[in-house]
RNA sequence: GGGCGCUUAGCUCAGUUGGUUAGAGCACUUCGUUUACACCGAAGGGGUCGGGGGUUCGAGUCCCUCAGCGCCCA
């Protein structure tokens, strides 16, 4: 019957692991029903999460445990509802991350680019360091505590997925929706790679507006032109100017020569250019400008790419051939001042396009590349959300989602990617340049039957095999028993950050090949920033790295802060203070558990023992005050406010159990017949309150809450425990009951008894009373003798009273003598204190009291007197009353004392 | 230029159908070794909710406006 006694403090470092791999090998990770298995009834509703993939080779960071601890308590709290739960994990390849990554390893150690291993040796090298380092994302996720399923895994390169890239590509392609084709895009040239739109970040930084001269052929006139890029002079192909502009108008139609290289250009007009910026006339490069690009497609101007993919100066840079654009812009801006083409130089603030990796200066190109029309798909995407087939939450991004995806707005997508990493783009060319697209890949040319065919070179971008993440881990495109059974997935939870990148194109995705919506519900989490609000940076250094505050505080800690301090949409500062009180917190809650544990092992066994008396006030008030914190949290888990859940949780267990049932508790545990009904309350309530903090706190939940069931499973009230499962992460989450008639009333009683310890305890504090000392006191309760009477002896212990010096009247004749006399409502509670504090002193106290009570009065009735009593609802003029009335009460009594 | 968000106690933040002199954690003050917990307990100080205007019986909560900060799109 002895119990092992448990530690004082909780430690979850022994703990964590202990737990997750219990969980595991219980198999509760998996899907209760299973289509795959016997016995699956397909009437039950699944809830599914896909996860958002952490690139393969990442290491976890603070992003990682936002999104783990949010989606990990959605699952946990509806698997707890009984739903059959699935949460699909993975990672993609980040095509662009993972092949630097492994580029930065070969030259270091190896002191070799991938150019010299060649592609096929580079792609082996990187599946190496994939198998070498892909786990370990996966096992910090699962550190968080993560219950997602395992054995269903994905990974974006996988076969599986591979097939489900291809099957997407072809698809698009034999409706129409994909092409290939020079275009103007975004080109990085440290990566020598496409990048999409998205991909390109802008940013307002200074740089310098260079004028100068565009000389007329044959002629000693001029045009004055301001660029940015000078060196983009090279690739001009036109200067254009106002068709209205008074200046130029008689150079339209004219010929400008191109400095230093002497080319020949025509002037031409067009509205587009403003007559106001720089000098009123316009530079047109095609091959290096978007605007420029526009211009030139209308005017029907030749196009000049003058750099090469490392955004070296090209052969049709004349001298400047080799020189990268800022030597070239300087050694070309030189040239252009010795020759007298100068005018000037000036500071200017512009946005300057940089990568969104690396952040070098992203260059306008014309390149050869694959493109989604992404249009129809676009509007398809659309009228899911506006049609409310999905619904986003917080509600305000759908605005920003539907700015987004306007279909007149909107551009293709650049899908494919000059990198080794990836999913190749599946197109083969015979030497004919027939392009033979296949979902296998094929041995001959489908056009003209040749053998000698290659396959394209470059892969496609990874949100391309992100965006069929949601039914591509489940088997798409078979019609595999989880694809049928899990999809459409119920939640996708992610950043808003990436709301463009992968959420509407999952959307998109979803819609085009599965003809369903990929989820029902999205919800977005905001940034973690420092303790100041500011982003964090590795430069910077002021991240905080989530495996060190695990060590330090422990993961439950970690994702309480995490999911208590924010709200939905919102950035949130994280502290390491609030992680160290949410440490305390589980803390706390150990040693409820190890004081509820102890009084269930305390128990002993009598025989005939009638244990079933009536619940004591405190019994019926902590119990409902339950019953109030189940329906709210229910409310608020319906309504995503996790945060608030949460902190109401919390404040139930500290403040409300803790402080007060518990202390309360071991009073009625010392009289016998209250013993056994005391206990299980305790152990009731104490269930219910793990049951409700587990998808929070998943570890210190289940460590204690197997505690509480192996000491009432051998205790005399096993009985509460006979429908509990092996664990509680299976264990039914409570449901919330209807109100019932006695709670009001009960809670509004012990809130009297509340306020009579508090006075006392105040009064003693106020006085300089030690807390040991016990002392005296005489009650006149008025209307709530029996209340009062009841509750006497809870009052005593909570008040540090003498019980055997407690006398407790309906009335009193007179006051007592030498006592302070402390007011709550119309109860009235003496202290004798004479020769202990000066009582003279008193009477300031009492006058502090009567002005305040006072002021209320004044307050309740002008507002009585005015429209509210006539307008206001009678529910709550009735509170506003019964507030008076109280304050009179007090008020009334007050004067007494003073007299 | 368009859109969105934020501005509440010294600090970091809650406060979602408007209900009545605002809550938490940390920090601060005083007291405390009552066998669950000092990663604790008790008592206390501290804000009128960025400025202005409006709607309403009633606004931190709705509307308008101004200011500062931040984000997204162009």
């Amino acid at each position: 019957m002895t119990k092992q006694e448990l530690p004082k403090a909780y430690d979850f470092k022994s703990t964590e692991p202990r737990i997750y791999a219990m969980w595991e090998a219980g198999g509760f990770f998996q899907p209760s029903n299973d289509p795959n298995k016997p016995g699956f009834d397909p009437s039950i509703k699944p809830f599914v999460i896909s996860i958002p993939p952490p690139n393969v080779t990442g290491e976890l960071h603070i992003g990682h445990a936002m999104f783990v601890s949010v989606e990990d308590l959605m699952i946990r709290y509806h698997r707890m509802k009984g739903y059959s739960t699935l949460w699909v994990p993975g990672t993609d390849h980040a095509g662009i991350a993972t092949q630097l990554m492994v580029e930065r390893d070969l030259l270091k150690n190896e002191e070799v680019t991938r150019e010299e291993i060649g592609r096929e040796e580079f792609v082996k090298r990187t599946w190496e360091w994939k198998k070498k380092y892909g786990g370990m994302i996966t096992n910090q996720i699962r550190r968080l505590g993560a219950s997602c399923d395992w054995d269903r895994e994905r990974f974006t390169l996988d076969e599986g997925l591979s097939r489900a890239v291809r099957e997407a590509f072809v698809r698009l392609y034999d409706k129409g929706l994909i092409y290939r084709g020079p275009r103007l895009i975004n080109w990085s040239p440290g990566l020598k790679t496409a990048v999409s739109d998205l991909e390109v970040e802008y940013e307002e930084e200074d740089a310098t507006l260079y004028y100068f001269k565009y000389m007329l052929k044959d002629s000693g006139e001029h045009i004055p032109v301001a660029t940015i890029r000078p060196e983009t002079i090279l690739g001009d192909t036109a200067v254009a100017v106002h068709p209205e502009d008074g200046r130029f108008k008689k150079f339209i139609g004219k010929t400008v020569i191109v400095p230093i290289l002497g080319r020949e250009i025509p002037v031409i007009a067009d509205e587009y250019v403003s007559m106001e910026f720089g000098t009123g006339a316009l530079k047109i490069t095609p091959g290096h400008d978007p605007n420029d690009y526009a211009i030139a497609q209308q005017h029907d101007l030749p196009i000049i790419s003058m750099l090469d993919v490392e955004a070296k100066v090209n052969e049709n840079g004349g001298r400047y051939k080799g020189q990268n654009r800022f030597e070239a812009r300087k050694n070309l801006w030189a040239d252009m001042k010795r020759a007298g083409l100068v005018i000037k130089e000036e500071k200017y603030r512009t946005t300057i396009p940089r990568s969104q990796r690396g952040g070098e200066i992203i260059e306008p190109m014309i390149s050869t590349q694959w493109f989604v029309k992404i249009e129809s798909l676009a509007e398809a995407a659309l009228e899911a959300v506006k049609d409310g087939r999905i619904k986003i939450v917080p509600e305000r991004f759908e605005k920003t989602y539907f700015n987004w995806l306007d279909p007149s707005r909107i551009k293709d997508w650049c899908i494919s990617r000059q990198l080794w990493w990836g999913h190749r783009i599946p197109v083969w060319y015979c030497p004919d340049k027939h392009m033979t697209v296949a979902r296998e890949t094929p041995s001959q040319c489908a056009t003209c039957g040749s053998k000698e065919i290659r396959q394209d070179e470059d892969v496609l971008d990874t949100w391309f095999s992100s965006g069929l993440w949601p039914f591509s881990t489940l088997g798409w495109p078979d019609e595999t028993p989880d694809y049928k059974y899990f999809y459409p997935t119920s939640y996708m939870e992610t950043g808003y950050d990436i709301l463009f990148f992968w959420v509407a194109r999952m959307i998109m995705s979803g819609l085009e090949y599965t003809g369903q919506i990929p989820f029902h519900t999205v919800y977005l989490h905001g940034t973690i920033r420092d303790e100041f609000g500011r982003r964090m940076s590795k430069t910077f250094g002021n991240g905080i790295d989530p495996l060190i505050v695990m060590d330090q505080f422990g993961t439950d800690a970690l994702r309480f802060t995490l999911l208590v301090g924010s709200t939905p949409g919102n950035d949130m500062n994280l502290s390491i203070s609030k992680v160290e009180a949410n440490r305390n917190f589980a803390n706390k809650l150990w040693n409820i558990g190890r004081f509820v544990i102890n009084a269930i092992d305390g128990l002993e066994k009598v025989e005939g023992q009638k244990s079933n008396v009536e619940w004591t006030l405190a019994d019926s008030w902590i119990w409902a005050k339950l019953q109030t914190l189940i329906r709210d949290v229910e409310r608020q888990f319906q309504n995503f406010q996790y945060g608030q859940a949460g902190q109401q949780i919390y404040d139930f267990i500290w403040s409300d159990f803790a402080d007060w049932y518990v202390e309360i508790a071991k009073g009625q545990m010392q009289k016998l017949e209250t013993r056994d009904q005391t206990v299980a309350t305790l152990a009731r309530v104490f269930d219910i309150c793990l049951r409700l903090l587990h998808p929070f706190t998943p570890f210190v939940t289940e460590e204690i809450w197997g505690h509480l069931h192996s000491a009432l499973r051998e205790s005399p009230i096993s009985s509460l425990s006979k429908d509990w499962p092996a664990a509680l992460i299976v264990a039914k989450f409570p449901e919330p009951r209807p109100t019932e008639s006695w709670e009001e009333e009960k809670i509004a009683d012990f809130a009297l008894i509340q306020e009579i310890v508090r006075s006392v305890r105040n009064l003693r504090a106020d006085k300089g009373v030690t807390p040991s000392k016990k002392i005296a006191a005489t009650i006149s309760a008025v209307n709530k003798l029996d209340l009062v009477t009841s509750q006497a002896s809870v009052i005593t212990s909570l008040a540090g009273l003498d019980y055997s010096l407690l006398s407790i009247h309906q009335s009193l004749t007179e006051k007592p003598a030498d006592s302070a006399a402390l007011v709550v409502g119309s109860v009235e509670i003496y202290i004798p204190l004479a020769g202990m504090v000066d009582l003279a002193n008193d009477k300031a106290r009492l006058e502090k009291e009567l002005k305040e009570a006072q002021s209320h009065i004044d307050r309740l009735e002008k507002l009585l007197s005015s429209d509210f009593a006539v307008k206001a609802p009678s529910n709550v003029i009735a509170k506003e009353r019964e507030k008076l009335d109280g304050y009179k009460d007090t008020a009334g009594k007050l004067k007494a004392q003073l007299k």
